[in-house]
DNA sequence: CGTCTATTCAACCTAAGGGTTGACAACGCC
DNA sequence: GGCGTTGTCAACCCTTAGGTTGAATAGACG
């Protein structure tokens, strides 16, 4: 458990075979079974990977029979998209007002270290 | 290198440390001891973390004399926010679509095994 | 040229991740 | 009650990830 949620959830969408199975159940819940039968791995590696989704927040488990119906849950996709969004808004800024600086900046005025002296006479 | 580029951001993301970084370089672009200053980790192992990140497209490098000063790259973060949006609208679609079944079921239609007729007069 | 600074490369260690097989629990059905 | 189905748990293997130390590269600078 690395405890954060915040790695939980990147790390369980590191995987595309678990990104695979977010998509299915967007469409709508599934088994395992069900879930595990498009992939060539064993039933057991899915339950696994459900496992991981499920300690992330991303889906919920019902019990119904002997079956395990996997449910999709929206909210966490929530948490990560607030903190994408804000280093994302955070560094468009930055580049705008950087842009801009640079635009309203006509021909004088030498950021980099002043190169072997040009103000008028010197040598 | 784990070939697909969304695994690569949620993976490079997955780390806390790594996060950490993206906010210090949102605010604004930092050399590797700057970034390496607020950690007890080797100044190597913040290198290497920041490969991670620019083998994501999260961030990019310069050289600046033997600096090397890293840029927060924006773009790539649409490219998650794309597919989470993607996700998670089609699964509070589905959410909301099956609360409104429910919502316009009024009393009639018992969806589990028919239990003993209850269709009409009841009592 | 020699040296200091900033950064990366290489080798190595350990722990975690994804996979497998095999055994076991829980439930529906004859 | 026994059996097939559905799913999980446990032990194990192999590869990757994050960390370390130590050496190497690349510029600035005296």
């Amino acid at each position: 458990m690395p405890a954060d949620p915040l790695s939980r959830v990147f790390s369980a969408l590191a995987d595309p075979t678990r990104r695979d199975m977010v998509a299915r159940l967007a469409v709508g819940d599934a088994t395992v079974n069900e879930l595990a039968e498009p992939y060539e791995v064993t039933v057991q590696a899915v339950s696994k990977h459900l496992k991981v989704l499920e300690q992330a927040g991303l889906v919920s488990r019902r019990s119904e029979a002997q079956r395990r119906p996997v449910h999709l849950e929206a909210e966490v996709f929530t948490l990560m998209t607030k903190w994408i969004e804000r280093y994302r808004r955070q560094a468009e800024e930055r580049y705008r007002r950087l842009d801009e600086v640079l635009r309203t900046m006509p021909d004088d005025v030498p950021q980099p270290p002043p190169p072997p002296a040009r103000t008028g006479a010197s040598t």
